[in-house]
DNA sequence: GTCTATACTGAGATAGAC
DNA sequence: GTCTATCTCAGTATAGAC
């Protein structure tokens, strides 16, 4: 099928040298396709991109929602703790990425290039709001603006572990893929849970 | 002088749009140079980045080094704490970002966007690394390969910070310039501060 | 409905006249 | 140093073959 075809090699292409870094000349090239067809099964460059994205998070975002209410099923009446949050957040994405190094550099292309706001919207806002929710209940503490900013530096550090700079020591780079790959991410999660566990900030100057 | 001119106006415009939205016909008509002015001075686009950098960037970047420096001095012979290391780092970007907020989202851009290696490591990895090594002083118990990867993620969550998505609450939108940036970098630096902190991850399975 | 061929506009880059 | 003209390649749009 062409739309696969289309659909495959642009994964693989904007996964490795990043949306912008990627002509649809040179995905229907590797596809086998005629360029026309690119707009006529997408519409766009943009919304070619939206389905690539699309087909690979809609999955995992369900079972991170799915993961979290178990979490909430089993911890109830207390609110879920914040390591296991973040396990049900990261969890799925690790498996997935374990299998598929491909899908994680997409993932971080999308935070990273800070592209297209309406497909970040669409295919994080929900599944993050949601998870936005139960760290509020897990840290009680932390008034509703300062946990905003900081999910909202969770994301900016999971997007440079998974494709940030390419000047890392090699030691590093190998920590990209493979089974060092859910090394890193427990660093991150580790890192990240203290984070967000830190005291609030004081409103004063 | 038409060199200037160039610089000012890729610097806004850069800041406003990013690297990638912003063409260089719309520099030079803004500018009001002749396009090929730009090759003539700088080469190429990614040389007038590098060069719009590096005019913002030594000046924050030394006055880092040179905080570092005095704290340190004052610490001896004990290592300098984990926030005076990122007051030392933050301070620098936070005066003059909130003198010239288009800075910060260059900043941010230059993080964010993932571009150009070459100039991040350039313009970032020399004052990086001094930095690295303080924080390794101060973090004996954090391994070097995880203190690396923290950094990298106090990276990411700085240009989460300075220019991720678009899609925030407005209420949010707002901390990103005038005298609120402040509290928001003073949020970064707690969240940042206590990641920091956090017990080194077990390398067993 | 699906796909091909081709043309259009705007991007960065470059050679050469002045 | 500066500017004109031109090159190549990008994303996009459309007409029409099957």
């Amino acid at each position: 099928m062409t739309r696969d075809k289309i659909l495959d090699t642009a994964e693989r292409l904007i996964a490795e040298q990043g949306f912008a870094g990627t002509s649809l000349r040179q995905i229907i090239a590797e596809a086998g396709v005629n360029l026309a067809a690119v707009h006529y099964h997408f519409g766009s460059k943009e919304e070619l991109l939206d389905n690539v994205i699309l087909r690979k998070v809609t999955a995992v975002n369900q079972r991170r929602e799915e993961l979290l209410r178990s979490y909430e099923r089993e911890a109830e009446p207390e609110p879920v703790g914040v390591e296991k949050i973040l396990a049900a957040f990261f969890e799925p994405m690790i498996e997935t990425g374990t299998r598929n190094p491909q899908f994680i550099r997409l993932m971080g292309r999308m935070i990273g290039e800070g592209l297209i706001a309406s497909i970040v919207e669409k295919h994080f806002l929900p599944t993050t709001m949601r998870f936005v929710a139960a760290l509020g209940r897990a840290l009680p503490a932390v008034p509703e603006t300062e946990l905003h900013w900081r999910v909202q530096f969770m994301f900016g550090a999971l997007s440079q572990a998974v494709c940030g700079w390419d000047i890392l020591p090699p030691a590093m780079q190998n920590h990209r893929n493979g089974p060092d790959f859910r090394l890193t991410m427990r660093r991150l999660m580790a890192f990240l849970s203290a984070g967000l566990k830190a005291p609030a900030t004081q409103e004063v100057q």
